[in-house]
DNA sequence: ACCGGAAGTG
DNA sequence: CACTTCCGGT
């Protein structure tokens, strides 16, 4: 079979051109001369996989039969060669042949022909980038799935086989399996993949009709017509046509498999990291371990080039460790959205992973990939840097040639595509990177021009970056400039074609960068003081040379992307995450335009254009005005963090001139925090901020001071404050202080929107917290905020928040309603939150993974301190704050009861139970939390109840709220234990005791012991 | 050209 | 699912 086939080719290059096979490349040697990490390289005979060497190509165990099909339905008898089929024991270890029986190993199966010939075409490409003047070849010894061979110019292109030769644009062919060229696909197999196709006409050289283009993965189809005629026949489609096609390619931005080259006509790009992950089913699930849920499971990143060492081999064991990652720790969790996590985290946390960090929920473990990761995406941070910057600045140079850039920014009149395209740039961005050398100058001088005035706009944005995690990836800069000029040759005639310059460019940038990074990562002060330095010495142009390393960034592994990202992840967040939630709008409408309505979720990019011009010149203001101010504030970055930061210094060091508003601000803060800190507040900001984080130094004080000012400012300015809306004073929220003030504790104002950092903190204290009497007055008061300050809809998003089983759904229509604040802060707002993971809960068809993760992206862009966690929390369906439902009703009963809702603004009544005595008080709550908890056995649903209860009030709960038969039978399932003693427990679903709730069912209870299942 | 929505197909 | 078909829009 295959093997027949396979056998002689694979000997044929092992003999000929892999005659040298690693001796072609020396182990430990650097082939570039580049100072690499011998582990990147791993060593080539590899004694625990000696099935990967050549000699053993056809293992008995290779997925034979259908090359063509996604998962082989058959595999060969270890022993006597018979077909035994693996239909539906894909997961299996091993299968047991009904000839001999005798058991065969299962796991190579895993490995799709598909995704051999993606990892193929991505060695090749990756060869492509890092070829060396006497090439190269990955052979036997490497870590090939097995049967995978990558021969550096090797045979003559169609030497054996007529399509076995590949030809890269030099002079190099390489030879590669049959399978990879399998010209029908069996009846029964599945269809041929367009992208498939594609790949095969390449590597066929199929004549003039398709051919590689310059840049890394890029390709021309010379002949469109030809070329849809071709597919057609393929796939029995005669009508099949260039524009069919084309939709059909378009199909695939979506996937981040391909891209289209921007300016160039019938010129598309493949994104083999993207194709490789979404296609490499997984290496050979280690013995004991499951394999991977779904099939297609990996989507992701992978980062070929980030990897300062060899290219070819040491990438490829990357991936496959990678993929053994997620298979091995593969978490099965399936979250109430849908989807599992894998997704998410791979994606999110390859691209987003900056969000973590600035979430605090880093964890030393995870760094290191990491950073890989991030390096990895750098450069694609850039393009998005640059693609918003342009965006932001409506008006000048269109993006030279960033291919997705222009996409993005195109199309500037309907929000909803904007949105989409927005994300999508995002996305694409991180898997763009990929092509790491692949930065525009264009692009380049773009990001120096605006690069400046988004620095600003970043910092200005709300989130106060934490310190960017060590710079595991800063590695060696050299290495990825030799291959990316090496790669250049072949590309010359391409204007995207990694120009040596950009390399170059990069270079520098990063040099610039470290430094920032170093500092921002070191303590406050002290990193303050070094930026200033650094400022100082590059003179006001400074933000030039920033701007420049930012961009620039794509060698360097990671700090300007982390820069970039950031930058761009903020602003993303906020017009993607915030957007939605009129946050942005609220700017707008500051401005005069009120017609906005909730309607308008998606926003427009005219709205994300403004926002952030304001947010720019808010943030020079600031900036300018630091500087005038003092020198050390200068330092700091710009913007709103800037702001922060400044203050920070100057209560650290001095007292110094500060705008009238920050000082009444600082003042009254200060007045405040000491308040707040003397009882428990000290102790617990800073668990808070730094909880797992090993940073804690910069963060706190910058922080918690900034934050403080801002609300201080808040509050003190209350409403005439609208410009700065001191998100950052949200973080200071503390709904578990004792004498909690509904009003004057919260960390938003009367009208706003519930940010989801409220949420976040009150998760945090109740998780810090085990007391549950406690918990529940905390999470109670945060109700209360809720219901003085953001009428409408959004208790029950919180309340379903706060709900252990994190069920979205039960939000559902609520984040509707009215919408009128007109000032809101650009961060992240509960019902925003809700109104996403509603969203991706709903999501569901052809892109959806894209899109769901693009919107998680989103959130945790925005998402600042601990709101990630909470997100993450969210989107897994634990929160696991401690707090189950059933604390959650008595929270939220102990909020109607102490502020009842409905009052207008000045509240008045604030505490319900102020006069009481500790006692009665309690007994009252109690009582009351009791209807709202059989209410809510009878109609365990917030979207029904929380309505009437703000309506209605807690009295009249039962009366509203009747059940029907029907939902009795969902609502109250459980089980009922009766225990030797004679007691009787009632549990619901959640194992939780509802005993106290039935009264009357215990009443009937017979005695024997026993279990019953309730309806 | 190119984009992307909507609906249909096997 | 992975397109195919059609199409309105830029």
């Amino acid at each position: 079979m295959a093997d027949g086939e396979r056998s002689p080719l694979l000997s044929d290059l092992g003999d000929g051109a892999l005659g040298s096979g690693n001796g072609g490349v020396s182990p430990g040697a650097a082939p570039y001369g580049v100072p690499n990490k011998p582990q990147s390289f791993p060593p080539f005979p590899s004694p625990t996989q000696p099935s990967v060497l050549l000699g053993e190509d056809p293992p008995p165990y290779s997925p034979l039969t259908s090359p063509e099909s996604g998962s082989a339905p058959v595999i060969s008898c270890r022993v006597c060669q018979s077909l035994i089929s693996v239909e539906g024991k894909i997961h299996q270890h091993v299968v047991k042949c009904g000839v001999c029986n005798e058991a065969t190993l299962l796991h190579r199966s895993e490995v799709s022909p598909e995704a051999k010939l993606v990892v193929f075409f991505t060695l090749l490409a990756i060869q492509h980038l890092h070829r060396r003047a006497d090439g190269w070849n990955v052979g036997e010894g490497s870590d090939l799935p097995g049967d995978l061979r990558l021969v550096g110019r090797a045979a003559a292109p169609g030497s054996r086989h007529p399509g076995s030769g590949f030809l890269l644009g030099l002079h190099e062919a390489v030879l590669f399996p049959d399978w990879a060229y399998k010209p029908a696909w069996s009846p029964g197999s599945r269809q041929v993949q367009l992208w498939h196709f594609l790949l095969e006409l390449l590597g066929r050289g199929e004549g003039g009709a398709i051919g590689w283009g310059g840049e890394w993965g890029e390709f021309v189809i010379r002949d469109p017509e030809r070329l849809a005629r071709l597919w057609g026949e393929r796939k029995g489609k005669p009508h099949m046509n260039y524009d069919k096609l084309s939709r059909a390619l378009r199909y695939y931005y979506n996937k981040r498999i391909l891209h289209k080259t921007k300016g160039k006509r019938f010129t598309y790009k493949f994104n083999f990291s993207k194709l490789i992950l979404v296609n490499y089913p997984g290496h050979p699930a280690a013995p004991g371990h499951q394999p991977i849920p779904t099939p297609r499971a990996l989507h992701g990143h992978f980062p070929f080039i980030s990897t300062p060492g060899r290219p070819g081999a040491a990438n490829l064991r990357e991936l496959r460790e990678s993929a053994l990652h997620v298979s091995a720790n593969g978490w099965p969790h399936k979250s109430p959205v849908g989807w599992d996590l894998n997704h998410i985290s791979r994606s999110l946390f390859g691209g987003v992973k900056q969000t973590e960090t600035r979430g605090e929920e880093r964890r030393a473990g995870s760094d290191a990939q990491m950073g890989e990761r991030e390096s990895f995406f750098q450069p694609k941070n850039k393009d998005n840097n640059i693609q918003k910057k342009s965006a932001d600045a409506p008006v000048k140079k269109p993006a030279k040639s960033p291919l997705k850039v222009q996409n993005g920014v195109q199309e500037p009149d309907s929000p909803v595509k904007k949105v989409a395209k927005r994300s999508r740039q995002i996305l694409d961005s991180d898997d763009d990177e990929a092509p790491p050398a692949v930065k525009e100058q264009g692009a380049t001088k773009v990001q120096e021009d605006k690069a400046e005035k988004k620095d600003d706009v970043f910092k200005a944005v709300p989130t106060p970056l934490s310190p960017p995690p060590a710079p595991a990836t800063p590695v060696t800069p050299a290495t990825p400039a030799t291959p990316a000029s090496s790669a250049s040759p072949g590309t010359p005639s391409t204007p995207n074609s990694i120009s040596p310059s950009g390399i170059v460019k990069r270079k520098t940038a990063r040099k610039t960068f470290p430094k920032r990074k170093l500092n921002e990562s070191m303590s406050g002060s002290e990193s303050q003081k070094d930026e200033a330095e650094a400022k100082e010495a590059q003179g006001q142009q400074n933000k030039r040379p920033r701007v420049e390393s930012g961009g620039s960034s794509p060698g360097n592994p990671g700090e300007p992307m982390e820069e970039g990202a950031k930058e761009e992840a903020v602003e993303k967040a906020v017009t993607e995450a915030n957007g939605p939630d009129e946050e942005v709008e609220s700017e707008k409408k500051e401005e005069g335009k009120k017609t906005r309505d909730d309607d308008d979720d998606e926003e427009e990019e005219q709205v994300e254009r403004k926002g952030s011009d304001e947010k720019e010149k808010k943030s020079e203001g600031a900036m300018k005005k630091n500087e005038a101010k003092e020198k050390t504030d200068d330092e700091k970055e710009p913007a709103a963090a800037a702001a922060a930061k400044e203050e920070v210094v100057e209560k650290d060091t001095r007292e110094g001139e500060e705008s009238p508003k920050s000082q009444t601000a600082r003042k009254q803060k200060e007045a405040k925090e000491q308040k707040d800190k003397e009882p428990p507040k000290k102790a617990p900001i800073s668990s808070f901020f730094a909880p797992r984080k090993a940073v804690v130094k910069t963060e706190k004080p910058e922080k918690s001071e900034g934050e403080k000012k801002t609300s201080a400012e808040r509050k003190t300015s209350a409403e005439d404050s609208k410009d700065t809306k001191g998100e950052s004073g949200q973080t200071d929220y503390n709904p578990a202080r004792p004498n909690y003030h509904p009003v004057d504790h919260a960390c938003w104002n009367q009208g706003q929107k519930v940010p989801y950092l409220a949420v976040a903190r009150t998760f945090e204290k109740i998780e810090e917290d085990s007391g549950r009497l406690r918990n529940i007055e905390t999470l109670s008061n945060l109700f209360r905020s809720v219901l003085l300050l953001s009428p409408g809809r959004q208790l029950d998003k919180i309340k379903a928040e706060a709900q252990e089983k994190g069920d979205l759904g039960l939000v559902a229509e609520s984040s509707r309603s009215n919408q009128r604040m007109m000032f809101q802060p650009a961060s992240l707002t509960a019902g925003g939150v809700f109104r996403k993971l509603k969203e991706i809960a709903g999501m569901s068809g052809n892109s959806a993974m894209n899109k769901k993760i693009d919107i998680i992206k989103g959130l945790f862009v925005a998402c600042r301190f601990s709101e990630a966690r909470y997100i993450v929390r969210s989107l897994a369906g634990k929160l696991r704050i401690g707090l189950a439902e059933q604390s959650v009703l008595s929270a939220l009963s102990q909020a109607v009861c102490l502020t009842p809702p409905g009052q207008e603004f000045p509240p008045a009544v604030i505490d319900a139970g102020k006069g009481m005595s500790a006692e009665s008080r309690r007994a009252w709550i109690e009582e009351k939390s009791l209807i709202l908890k059989q209410t809510y056995c009878e109609m365990p649903n917030y979207d029904v109840l929380i309505p009437v209860l703000l309506k209605e009030g807690i009295d009249e709960l039962p009366n509203h709220c009747k059940l029907t038969p029907d939902q009795l039978s969902s609502a109250a399932e459980g089980d009922i234990h009766i225990l030797e003693s004679g007691e009787v427990r009632i549990f619901s679903r959640n194992q939780e005791d509802n005993t106290t709730k039935y009264p009357d069912i215990i009443s009937r209870i017979p005695k024997p012991p026993l279990t019953i299942k309730l309806l």
